[in-house]
DNA sequence: TCGTTTTCTGACCGTATGGTCAAGGTTGAG
DNA sequence: CTCAACCTTGACCATACGGTCAGAAAACGA
C-alpha cells in the first residue's frame, strides 16, 4: 500500500488540491446556490487563495459542472443495486437503502443535483436526455416484468420509480426542515435506520410486493 | 359586486403593480434562485423600471420573503384537507389531492419554498418552528389516533408525513426532470390524474388503509 | 383650479464579483 | 547544478448588481 512508485509529489498536490476544492464547491453550491456561491468563498471554505482556484478550474462554471458530473456518477452507480434482482422486494428494497445511505453521506451533493433539475437543468440537460432515460427505461422494463410475473400490483412504474427518488432524496434536500421538526438535531443511525425501514415497508406494501406487516418492534 | 364605493385608481394601480411584480418575482426566484435572481430580470418579466420595484419593495430581500410568506399561506391553506377527516383513505386521500393540484398550479412557489429549505431556512426558520412544528405536531396525533383506532397500520406518523410532502412537491420541484423523461412535453390532464392515483394507491396500502388493489382501467 | 399625495423613472453610486496576469516559488528529470 | 514544467498568489480590471435620489407625472380632494 505504500512504498514502491511513490506518486510523486507534482500529481500528488494537484490531487489533493483538487480533491479540497470540489469538496468545498460542492458544500458551497448546495448552501448557496449557483448564483450565491462565490469564488472567494469556495477558496475560503478550501483554504485556498482565490487565484488557485481558477488554476484548477478554469471557471465558475466548469468547477460547477465537475461537482454536478461527481454527483451523477454516484447516483448511476447505486443504481445497480437494482439489477439482477430476482424480486421488487430485494431489488427495489436494496435501492432504496443505496439512495437512503446517499441522502445520509451525501447531502451536499443531492441538494446541488435538486437545485440544478429545479433551475432547468441548463448544464445536466444532455444527462437526462440521454444516460438518464436509457436508464430510466431500462428499469421501467425491469419493474414491468415483475409485474408480469405476478411479483407485485400493476402500478405504473414510471410513477413508482418518481415516488422512489422523491422520498429517499427528501431526507437530504430537506435536511434542515427534518432536522428543525426533529428538535434541531440531525437524525441519528437509529433514526436513519426507522426512516429507511419506513419507507421501504410503506412501499413494497404500498405496490403489493411485501406481505409483512410493519411489527412494532422499537 | 360592482360600482358602488369604487376601487379609486391609486389603489387599484399599487395592487395591480404588486401582484405583477410578486407574479414575476415568483418565477424568477424559482428559476435562478435567490442568488442568480437580479433586480433587471425581474422588473423586465413586470413589465416595470427596475426603480417602481424599489417603490414597492424596498429591498430585494423583503421581495423574497413576501414570496415565500404567500407560498406558506397556500400550503397551511391546503392542510385543512386533513382535518375533519374520519379516516385516513379520505384524509390523507384528499391532502394527497390538495398537495397534487398545488404542486401543478403553483409549481414556482414550490421551487422557492424548497430551495429556502435547502439552503437552510434562511427566511423562513421561524416559521419551521412555529408555524409548521404544531401542524406536524398536529398531524401526527390524527394519524396516530387512526392508529389506535385500527383504522391503519402502525407506522411512523412523522415519517408517514415526510413521504406525502416527498412525493407529491416532487411532481413540482423535479417537474423539469419528468417533463424530459416524459419527451419534452408537461404532464397533461389524464397524466396528473394517474400520478396524483397512484401515489394515493401505493400510500394508502402501504398503511394498510386501503384493501383496494389498482385496477387496470386506463 | 390649486395644492397635496402618490406614483413613476432615468441617471447615478459604491461595492462585490468573476476572471486575469505577471512575477516568484517549487519540483524533479537529465 | 540547470532548466523546464508546474504551482502559487497578491494586485488588478471590467462588469453587473442592489440600492438611491431628484424631479417629473399622474391622481385625487376641496
Amino acid at each position: 500500500m505504500s512504498g514502491n512508485q511513490r506518486p510523486g509529489k507534482r500529481s500528488e498536490t494537484r490531487r489533493e488540491n483538487e480533491r479540497l476544492i470540489l469538496e468545498a464547491a460542492e458544500k458551497v453550491f448546495a448552501e448557496a446556490g449557483y448564483g450565491g456561491a462565490t469564488m472567494q468563498l469556495i477558496a475560503d471554505m478550501a483554504g485556498l487563495p482565490k487565484a488557485n482556484l481558477h488554476y484548477y478550474f478554469t471557471t465558475k462554471e466548469e468547477l460547477y459542472r465537475t461537482v454536478v458530473a461527481r454527483i451523477f456518477e454516484i447516483w448511476l452507480h447505486a443504481a445497480e443495486s437494482f439489477d439482477n434482482a430476482p424480486s421488487p422486494v430485494e431489488g427495489i428494497g436494496a435501492y432504496i437503502d443505496a439512495k437512503m445511505e446517499i441522502s445520509r453521506r451525501h447531502p451536499f451533493g443531492s441538494k446541488v443535483w435538486a437545485s440544478e433539475v429545479m433551475h432547468g437543468a441548463p448544464v445536466i440537460q444532455d444527462y437526462l436526455e440521454t444516460t438518464l432515460r436509457d436508464w430510466t427505461d431500462g428499469r421501467i422494463g425491469a419493474i414491468q416484468r415483475w409485474i408480469d410475473a405476478g411479483l407485485m400490483d400493476p402500478v405504473d412504474p414510471r410513477h413508482l420509480l418518481y415516488m422512489l427518488w422523491a422520498t429517499t432524496q427528501h431526507y437530504a434536500d430537506f435536511g434542515h426542515q427534518i432536522e428543525t421538526l426533529n428538535g434541531g438535531a440531525a437524525l441519528n443511525a437509529a433514526q436513519w435506520a426507522a426512516a429507511t425501514e419506513n419507507v421501504k415497508s410503506i412501499i413494497l406494501r404500498g405496490i403489493g410486493a411485501a406481505d409483512t406487516r410493519p411489527d412494532l418492534a422499537k
